[in-house]
DNA sequence: TTCAAAGTGTAGCCAAAGCTACATTATGTA
DNA sequence: TACATAATGTAGCTTTGGCTACACTTTGAA
């Protein structure tokens, strides 16, 4: 076997720390398992909103899944304490439901907004902002809607 | 049974229109798909620079999860062409992983800079980053890029 | 040369989020 | 009222990405 010596890890030479990526990685896995609830929750006050009611093939068309994946995710939101659910009924949200749908709309409305001050066409903002906003920490939220202000007084 | 007229979609009234929404969602799960394979073969390409080589205990140091996720996941990215693994040799990138390795790099990098432009303190960023780069089209990176050159000239 | 520790691999469990196919319930209209 | 159709629900499959527990290789030092 050849003695290839294994350098003793000289961790001064790494440009981004182990520890630091590790822990940033892990808290965009703990936001995607959130993506969903408030995908959920805000499409269900949007349609409770302008249709008076968000029903079970609605929420499929807007959210581009099957009516089975949007029964079983609902099934999880309300384990969860976000949606009350009864069979054949409409879909209506819990307080805490609502709270984590207006945050979700609030912080939707600065991203597109930001994208859009940025130059990007409508279309594209909107599509690049279903993707980021879930990862968005409020210290950012912030500084977008800091930029957005200064921008147009 | 109550006679509550349905009404008969006012399409008008919604907010965001489904299809594009439904479409923009779709997008953000196709990235999701991705988001694996990039975080890996960055992950690996700064390995081989810093240590020369990525070894599969690094591997899952730097992304936070166990070996044995890494070891999964290895084996699809070799079925997708990414890497080249062979059982206790290190983990080397094909062409294909190392051009993905590079995009990554490039796109993280103006994402950090771009976070830390705003005020946002590089740790904060860091973090955001990781959530956002793989959501970022390449008109919004574009974008960024621009903003970050005509703020320091 | 041996052998313990570190690294790597495998088996098998779990949950989430997709799907198709089929069963059941509501609803409006004839 | 009856019934076709639309909406909803259920069974069961897939892939991805976590995990623990255990087995096997490598490697370096005694």
């Amino acid at each position: 076997m050849p003695t290839v010596k294994k350098l003793p890890r000289p961790a001064a030479k790494t440009v981004r720390p182990s520890a630091l990526q590790a822990e940033s990685l892990r808290q965009t896995r703990r936001e995607h398992a959130s993506e969903t609830a408030e995908d959920y929750v805000e499409a269900i006050a949007d349609l409770a909103a302008s249709q008076g009611e968000a029903r079970v093939v609605d929420l499929a068309r807007r959210l581009g899944v099957t009516h089975v994946t949007v029964n079983r995710t609902l099934a999880r939101l309300q384990r969860e304490g976000y949606v009350r659910v009864q069979p054949y009924r409409a879909i209506f949200l819990t307080d805490s439901g609502r709270v984590l749908a207006a945050d979700c709309h609030h912080r939707h409305g600065i991203v597109v907004a930001f994208l859009c001050s940025l130059g990007i066409p409508e279309k594209a903002a909107e599509i690049d902002a279903e993707g980021i906003e879930h990862h968005v920490s409020p210290a950012t939220l912030a500084a977008f809607a800091r930029q957005l202000k200064a921008n147009k007084p």
